[in-house]
DNA sequence: TGCTTCTGTGAATAAAACTTCACAGAAGCG
DNA sequence: CGCTTCTGTGAAGTTTTATTCACAGAAGCA
């Protein structure tokens, strides 16, 4: 069951919100204050956190400062009734997943929240990823590069990926398309073509993902 | 000297600003169209891009992305007479390191471009943020267990490490735990005791997210 | 058909990652 | 002090990973 928490001192709104969320099947938590927030945090492990931007005591980008510190990842969308383009930036730049504004239509709420959980999502069906032969994997420049040039072009024969990274020997090519195809990442159909599985194109969402919160750190 | 490229189909504008990045002590490129943005990318390196969000031909977000592929860090501070919310979410989505209005002060965007470029100057000195770097790191499930046991105790001496991984070659260990401080996810206060930097804190966060999802998909 | 490019394999070699060994100063303790 | 444990280094050796080489069938094309 995915955890989500909403933060609102709006409690009609928090309640609607809480309402539809539980019947699109997520456990809603609810919080009408930043330290009440805090409190629900310290005990609970959610999924995603909405925020409204403005509210009584802490602020909705002071309560995420807060919330970054103990969960340098969580996803939150960030919500509120005045449509800054300075607090639409402000709350992206401390890392919000999203900024919607007041009134929102509830099926854009839902598509946000989707969004957001799919980028933190790393993958239903990975039971044969196993961590060593993931990494290893990827731990290979080279071999990235292959997995995000096939990604790009949705399909690549040999030759044309050789090409695209300038790798005059294709035996070279060949072992590491081999490492890939081994590992399940990539696989070839009819013609030759190489394609990703859906195990790579769920890894290489990972890699992105991995990228960006690392990216993040620095900034933090 | 530090190069930035300022796109912009306003040839007024465009000057004006080159002139103050200029005086400033940059070294401008300017570029009226996206393609043409795109051919001085190909011939030389710059440290920020300055892009107008609506230009004929690529708009800004789109020229973004095309920028995106090659150099997936670069800078990108994004301008636009329209300030809409929207287009301010979407563009710091897409990763631009910061969002401006027109009209704007010159000294606005000078603090913009110095703020940009600080932090692009502070990521780019961690150089264990490097992917290549950590994905090798961890693909070695010894030091991901010293990672995690070092975490979970807050902080162990050398033996406590060996005895913990029940490792009764001390030298081994000391070959992990020195890759390991190189990389900077651990290092050593005053008592020579090992504990996790920030970093290794937020690398051993994102294999946690990792882990879970594993373990999730495996009930589920 | 003959020629070229594409795609691939397996073995040999080189390079990198990892482990083990030999040794040594520092710290703690009787 | 003498003895032991802790912490560490550097070099030698082993294993794994990556690259290069030699060769060959399949496909495309003049």
């Amino acid at each position: 069951m995915i955890e989500i928490m909403m933060v609102d001192d709006d409690q009609d709104l928090r309640e609607s919100v809480a309402e539809v969320l539980s019947e699109a099947g997520f456990a809603v938590t609810e919080a009408g204050r930043g330290e009440e927030a805090l409190e629900h945090l310290a005990h609970k492990n959610f999924d995603l956190i909405l925020l409204d931007l403005i509210m009584p005591g802490l602020s909705g980008l002071e309560l995420m400062g807060r919330i970054r510190e103990k969960s340098p990842r969580m996803p939150v969308i960030m919500i509120t009734a005045f449509a800054s383009v300075d607090n639409a930036v402000a709350a992206m730049r401390q890392g919000a997943s999203d900024y919607i504004t007041k009134p929102f239509r509830i099926d854009a709420l839902l598509a946000s929240v989707g969004r957001v959980l799919e980028e933190a999502r790393f993958d239903s069906c990975m039971t044969s990823l196993d961590l060593d032969t993931v990494l290893s994997c990827l731990s290979n420049p080279l071999r990235r590069q292959i997995l995000a040039h096939v990604e790009q072009e949705g399909g690549l024969r040999f030759m044309d990926i050789c090409r695209k990274l300038e790798l005059t020997d294709h035996t070279k090519m060949n072992f590491h398309l081999k490492i890939l195809k081994e590992a399940d990442f990539l696989d070839q159909d009819d013609n030759k073509i190489y394609l990703l599985t859906s195990l790579g194109t769920q890894v290489l969402g990972c890699m992105r993902v991995l990228m960006k919160k690392l990216a993040y750190s620095t900034i933090s």
